[in-house]
RNA sequence: GGCUACGUAGCUCAGUCGGUCAGAGCGACGGACUCAUAACCCGUAGGUCGGUGGUUCAAUUCCACCCGUAGCCA
């Protein structure tokens, strides 16, 4: 048995979680939910980071202490987290008794070892609110581009980056006061002496392959020394030996997962230091792993096993980079609505949906990975309801009205033994973190057991006398088949897999139960649906979610964090029509626009686009054809009220006569959004 | 600017340590079926594998340069 501590990096105690950092989290839960099935001892700890200037600054604009602050943020990150099924063992804080002692501790040894520097800098420091900028809060006019209000650090409209003091009028972002330069004793790590031990480590299996290349070319452009102290006031931990001195937020934040895993330990009774000490690690075979965005390898691949390794502890195992989410190929956008949080995600979807689409993208390197919305909807209901809920789907009725619900033996069945067989390879492709290809294995086995029910025709022996065994048999097999697939798919989708075990009448599922069948005589329960499919309306109405969120976001500028980058996307322009030449008010009138409630609904046989509607306008009804399917599933639009044009010369169409047009903006396909009135209005009265 | 990735069918992506590897899923089209959440099954899709050169008997797969996209530059 394995004995395996998992991280994932520390969301930043600022802002709420969104789909960008489930990402992470995500891959991380797959990863541990599978070492569990497998029954390896796995512990997956994480925590909120909690430290530094940002949080300080955003407490005190929002009246409350840091710790009020976080204190709440927590509270909603955990109920994010717990929303999409992310199954921390200790969700913990930074801001606690365990890291302050594990970040002492290391600072400590560190210091004894020769390797903490005192070094006197100069940096901005801002008179009204007396205290020193970090390079974020200072703005000002690029040197070398002559924008306006750039941050100290790098210019957003061309790119260049640069120092702080290299900036034109120069302002601070809290007080606007101009700020003066400083001197002051800052504490550094000198990583500078770590290269040798460095150059050894940082290749795989402890990184990728493609973040060694990264990691090299830092590493080969020498590294400087880390400073990591900051100066009062600072929401922190104080250096033990230095007063008005603090420990920067991201010295103490993977501090922060021994802290969380500590916690665990003093709850559960467990061996800190078989995972942490060096000797008692090595002696006790654990290992240790980090998942974490490729935009902090730098910390976690360099500073952290450097910290590590000369303070007597052990080094992580590995350090898993991922890449960043778009989606529909761009930037998360707030205008687009495609800056989507958790929470607003879980009001109008299921998270295994979102689960399990990241993990059918998911490999084991660094790309980054697209959120397609369409493909999104495709993908989801093509290969969970079509294709794998629907073996259970298309055998249980037989099953449960036929033979009660009972199941007879199937060992002998080729489709069962090829499903079985594929047990060992998805588990290598869920090991090596390759979830696409899990997921394209498993699909594809599916695909097969569809394809046998096809060959052998259940639903013809059940017409036909005396073939109730063959019957049974087959809807025995699908079953099994099902069983063993529901094993496969548990890491992506837990919850779903839980309804199975119901439905099947088992306890639940570990990865060995794969090497098993149900017995002949076992009995499954009644078939309720499993999942249901996605509709295009919930992510349109998801997306005029987050459009509207957008006011009450964070501008989050903050130390460089897993996804934090993607909310200083650009906001793409939407191209507008040009407006047509003018017209009078007697133009405008010729038109007779009404209030009208679609009465009725339905596709256009032989047209992919039409759907045929039945408008009441109060006293008369009539039949329009609206070119909206690919944007609106009929059954939705039923009941609802819209406006229409009543007085169009009616159009024959292949399919009939059109009396009338509805309105609808928007550029086609499914972004096509049709008008509807205000409470209150009735059918039949004209729009003027 | 330097560096690192990526650019394969309408869409989302596999794949090639150089030679039957030009693929899958979705969409589309045609057919079949009706057990199933109109799901499932079968067939069709002719895309110069970003562009231009080079190495080679042979390159989508190696090299160079160019274009485009993303990220990194502590």
């Amino acid at each position: 048995m394995r004995k395996i501590l998992v991280t994932s990096a520390l969301p930043y105690a600022n802002g709420p979680i969104h789909i960008g950092h489930l990402v992470e989290y995500i891959q991380t839960d797959i990863w541990v939910r599978f070492q569990k099935m497998q029954g390896h001892q796995c512990y997956y700890c994480c925590a909120d980071d909690t430290h530094g200037t940002p949080i300080m600054l955003r407490a005190e604009k929002e009246g409350l202490t840091p710790e009020a602050l976080i204190d709440r943020v927590w509270h909603e990150h955990k109920a994010d987290f717990d929303g999409f099924l992310v199954g921390f063992d200790n969700y913990y804080s930074t801001n606690t008794d365990e890291t302050r002692h594990y970040a002492e501790d290391i600072y400590t040894k560190l210091r004894a070892r020769g390797l903490i520097e005192e070094r006197t800098i100069e940096q901005f420091f801002d008179p009204v609110k007396a205290m020193f900028l970090p390079d974020r809060f200072i703005k000002g006019e690029c040197p070398k581009c002559h924008a306006k209000d750039q941050y100290g650090d790098s210019c957003e409209a061309c790119g260049t980056t640069y120092q702080p003091t290299e900036l034109i009028e120069p302002y601070s972002a809290v007080s606007g006061a101009a700020p003066e330069r400083r001197e002051s004793v800052h504490h550094f790590f000198t990583l500078g002496r770590c290269a040798d031990f460095l150059h050894d480590w940082v290749k795989p299996p402890q990184v990728q392959p493609e973040a060694g290349n990264k990691l090299n070319e830092w590493l080969d452009s020498g590294l400087t020394d880390w400073d990591i102290s900051r100066d009062a006031p600072y929401f922190g931990f104080e250096i033990p030996d230095a007063p008005g001195k603090y420990f920067y937020v991201w010295l103490d934040a993977p501090i922060g997962y021994m802290g969380s895993f500590r916690h665990l330990c003093e709850r559960e009774g467990l061996d800190f230091d078989a995972f942490w000490d060096r000797q008692r690690a090595a002696e006790a075979g654990t290992e240790l792993y980090h998942f974490v965005g490729k935009d902090i390898l730098y910390f976690h691949a360099l500073f952290w096993p450097a910290e590590l390794e000369h303070s007597g502890y052990r080094t992580p195992t590995a350090v898993f980079a991922h890449g960043f989410l778009t989606v529909d190929g761009q930037k998360m956008s707030k205008s687009r609505g495609t800056f989507i949080t958790a929470s607003s995600y879980l009001k109008h979807l299921k998270p295994e949906y979102l689960r399990y689409y990241f993990a059918a993208k998911l490999g084991g390197g660094i790309e980054d990975i697209d959120l397609s919305l369409d493909d999104f909807v495709a993908r989801v209901n093509s290969d969970l309801i079509g294709k794998y809920v629907n073996i259970a789907s298309r055998s249980a009725g037989f099953l449960v009205k036929r033979f009660g619900g009972e199941l007879v033996a199937v060992a002998d069945q080729r489709i069962v033994q090829r499903v079985a067989q594929g047990a060992d390879e998805i588990a290598a492709f869920y090991e090596a973190r390759e979830y696409g290809k899990a997921l394209r294995k498993i699909m594809a086995l599916a695909a097969e057991v569809n394809g046998y029910t096809d060959e052998e025709k259940p639903w013809e022996m059940a017409k036909q006398e005396g073939r109730d065994a063959q019957l049974q048999l087959v809807c025995s097999v699908l079953i099994n088949c099902f069983r063993l697939l529901t094993i496969y798919l548990k890491p992506v989708m837990p919850e779903l897999a839980a309804g199975v075990a119901k439905f099947l009448n088992v306890d639940g599922f570990q990865w060995a139960d794969g090497r098993t069948l149900l017995p002949a005589g076992h009995k499954i329960n009644k078939y309720k649906h499993l999942a249901t499919r996605i509709e295009p309306k919930q992510i349109e109405a998801l997306l005029e979610d987050n459009k509207v969120n957008m006011e009450a976001a964070d501008s989050g500028h903050s130390q460089a964090r897993h996804a934090e980058k993607q909310q200083h996307e650009a906001e793409a322009a939407t191209v507008v029509e040009p407006i047509m030449e003018t017209i009078g008010i007697e133009d405008f009138n010729k038109i007779d626009l009404r209030v009208a409630r679609i009465v009725d609904a339905n596709p256009v046989q032989g047209a992919d686009k039409l759907v045929q509607l039945t408008l009441d306008l109060g006293g008369e009804q009539r039949n329009v054809f609206a070119g909206i399917k690919p944007a609106y599933d009929p059954e939705t639009l039923k009941g609802k009220l819209t406006v229409m044009a009543a007085n169009l010369a009616p159009r024959k169409m292949r399919f009939g006569v059109s009396e009338g047009m509805v309105l609808a903006a928007g550029p086609g396909g499914q972004d096509l959004f049709i008008l509807s009135p205000d409470e209150g209005a009735q059918p039949g009265m004209r729009v003027k």
